[in-house]
DNA sequence: GGCTAAAAGCAAATAATTTGCGTTAGCAAC
DNA sequence: GTTGCTAACGCAAATTATTTGCTTTTAGCC
């Protein structure tokens, strides 16, 4: 039901797409979300509440829709010298971005629909930011974990408490990245870098 | 906005509460989510409408609270005899029962709602049932984590696998509980138990 | 038992959603 | 280009959900 790939590309379809997204996002910047209804989009949007209804069913699929193509990252990590740091930076924007009172509110709408489109695409573009840092390590010969250990013991604590209670300290966040990294972390050289970055 | 704890506890105010939380119930039962709306809800528990709606707002917050409520765990982790397997068996209990349709619809309706009240009620249940648990481990003396080492690398790995991925299968829990037991678990008796109970 | 106020019922008014049908506009074949 | 086809849109009527002002009920308290 959620506004899918090109069906007429360049075309009228996707400026209304356009449109209705820009209009969501203007609306959420501007009053309250639970005073966002359809009708006001539609008219903001120059288009029919109709249109709306037909393409993506009701309001929590559209801003599903709309908080998924936010959350589409737009530049790849910073780059430091090492993935260690690469990572560590990475994590704490993301950590801020989530757990700000607008981000906290697209995880949830998107979230909140049946279909897991949505989410499984969020957990993508994460995973895509990994890699990046994953084989930077790699390229460097620079030990590092796997995707899958920074997904289950970073991220997801990390949204885990941005969902269930409060918002993740960059010194929690740090805790948790020196706990996966393979055990050379201890040794005093990354320890003392370890250091200077919690300092920052 | 959500009903909150007793306003006139033993009146009519509780009765419609649990009328309403149970004509909920059996609806999200016997038929589609979609389908289901506060109108109908108010006929099947006999209130009308307007009382829904002055007391919890909308749909979505009343689903919430029912969610929340439905969560609220009935009896202790099962005893085993040591508290590793209690453990291993309480979580694989937990992922199966969350991940399952309805679970996986009662974690998203509670976090679909801004209020976090429901989000963190929920939490709190997953950690007084784990606090049993290590309380035992201490109790006996056995080494185990501690909550927080529980909550972020086996919980929240759980939840974020079910909430944007997919489910996680009791080979996966396994893995996560190896990884956060005190390095005494790769002691050969140990080592043994763990084999035992991965094979259920 | 009577008072008081919170909560529920009722019904009218408002707002959102659905739906049938006519119109527009990409796209492709010619 | 012109034409034909069809997906997507616009419009408006019908339906359904939500809000709201007012009245009635009833739990808790003296």
């Amino acid at each position: 039901m959620a506004s899918k790939e090109n069906p007429r590309p360049g075309g009228r379809s996707a400026r209304v797409q356009a449109a209705v997204h820009q209009a969501v996002r203007e609306m959420l910047a501007r009053m309250e979300r639970a005073d966002v209804t359809i009708p006001l989009i539609a008219q903001r949007a120059n288009v029919t509440p109709s249109t709306i209804y037909r393409r993506w069913g009701d309001l929590q699929e559209l801003l599903a829709d709309v908080s998924a193509s936010r959350l589409q990252p737009e530049t790849e990590p910073l780059k430091t010298g090492s993935a260690w740091m690469d990572l560590q930076a990475w994590a704490e924007q993301y950590a801020d971005e989530m757990s700000s009172g607008a981000g906290r509110q697209m995880i949830r709408d998107i979230l909140a629909v049946s279909d897991t489109a949505n989410a499984e695409k969020c957990s993508g573009y994460t995973q895509q930011q990994l890699r990046v840092i994953v084989a930077r390590a790699e390229e460097q010969g620079e030990a590092f974990p796997t995707l899958t250990e920074l997904m289950d013991f970073v991220i997801s604590p990390i949204m885990y408490r941005i969902l269930f209670d409060q918002v993740p300290s960059n010194d929690y966040i740090h805790g948790l990245i020196s706990r996966v990294m393979p055990k050379v972390a201890a040794s005093p050289e990354i320890a003392e870098i370890t250091a200077d970055v919690s300092g920052v």
